[in-house]
DNA sequence: TCAGTTGGTGGACGTATGTTCACTCATGAG
DNA sequence: CTCATGAGTGAACATACGTCCACCAACTGA
């Protein structure tokens, strides 16, 4: 569950700098850097299963034996990264839930604070988007799970929504992973933009307004009954 | 450019085995012997930046001096690599074209070609799927470029074949772009689904027939100002 | 036929890796 | 206060890595 104050590192709280947190935090403290310098070296480019347990440590400032303390592979710590990423998913759908559904330019809406929301938390969907194909099976098979179960989740928003009511339940899910998967691959474009172009920025924010558009508009035509045996 | 005579590992032509071949060919041999060590290597589930030097040229069964001869590095070797899947992707492309627009379920026809392809050419799909969003950020972007070309010819396909009147060349791309990514992650799905569970694959089959069904309708259905400043 | 070119070999190097072990020494429970 | 617990240390290991070098042998072009 890791209840974990990242992200977006903490300056310290109020507490001058250490010393002072009973046995626990302070375990939590370094098993904290080392998923975070897991991250921080997949934001230099490197992809996860290319990263080396005395690399990891390195970055995290510990001697590498300590990483046995608190996982006994890099694999298991991609697994915690996997669950971490999952519940940023479920946040984001969370956040959406609260918001409700602005009647006006819903879409266009829904993409720019989608960009925000991955814009600010980065290293989680550099991660997803990066071994959800890529990654060793273990950990593409966790990824899997996690996006399943997000995909299920928006389906059962936008059941009680009631946005498409033309739509059976399954037609409805097929209709969430096809916004899933694109959004899920807008978030490797948004990544990738260079900062600072911002009519190059707004070209691909309305690349992907029109292409979530366009599947709510076939969304909308859908009939069920255009199937044969 | 290399004209080599893989896809799909050819027992031996018709010479019994070796040592009659010019200079060149022999080379080209081991040369083709490494890339395709690369490929089998990610077929065991390992991604191609956590490859080494040396465990390649242990699969293709020479001395780790001699991938020096063939290329200056891994990642040059990648390259080649990305070289190679585009040309697959436009071989697909082009017996597509030559098949020409079957009048009738033409999407399910398309997209059981689409699987048949990606089976056979396995080892290029797996390559590009995996390392599209995860790979070093060179052979990324290597990628990525190879794709958005692929992206072009197919929206110059479609265009022509004036399947989509009511759409401008700009919606037309960005239609096609939506069903290339659809598609790409497709493979994942195909490549990934264990052999034998006739009734999976069906559902599966079903899935990405109906994803591809919905951009289709949308796409007739778009109507170009939808946009405001 | 002969010399030059060159693909492949084998050994060696420095360095990095994952994992082990015995060791500190502050913490927190009794 | 005492003392067992356990997070973090440092040294050492076997192994693997990328890269360099001198060398061979065979194909090539003259």
């Amino acid at each position: 569950m890791t209840a974990r104050s990242r992200p977006g590192s903490e300056p310290n709280a109020c507490t001058d700098d250490e010393e002072l947190l009973p046995r626990g935090q302070r375990k939590q403290r370094t098993r904290d850097a080392l998923i975070d310098a897991a991250l921080q070296l997949m934001n230099e480019g490197r992809s996860f299963n290319s990263l080396g347990l005395r690399e990891i440590t390195r970055v995290a400032g510990v001697v590498p034996t300590s990483f046995y303390r608190h996982f006994k592979d890099t694999n298991e710590l991609g697994l915690v990264l996997v669950e971490e990423s999952g519940l940023t998913l479920r946040r984001m759908l969370r956040e959406a839930r609260r918001a409700g559904a602005p009647v006006k330019d819903m879409i266009r809406r829904s993409v720019q604070v989608y960009k925000a929301f991955v814009l600010s938390n980065r290293l989680h969907f550099l991660f997803v988007a990066g071994e959800r194909s890529g990654g060793s099976p273990v950990i593409r098979s966790a990824i899997r799970n996690e996006v399943d179960q997000f995909i299920d989740e928006m389906t059962q928003d936008l059941r009680h929504l009631a946005i498409f009511p033309n739509l059976s339940p399954e037609s409805l899910r097929m209709v969430c992973e096809l916004v899933v998967n694109t959004m899920l691959h807008a978030a490797t474009d948004i990544l990738d933009l260079p900062p600072g172009d911002e009519a190059l920025a707004r070209a691909q924010e309305d690349n992907h307004v029109h292409q979530v558009r366009l599947i709510f508009l076939g969304a909308q035509l859908w009939r069920e009954e255009t199937e044969k045996a």
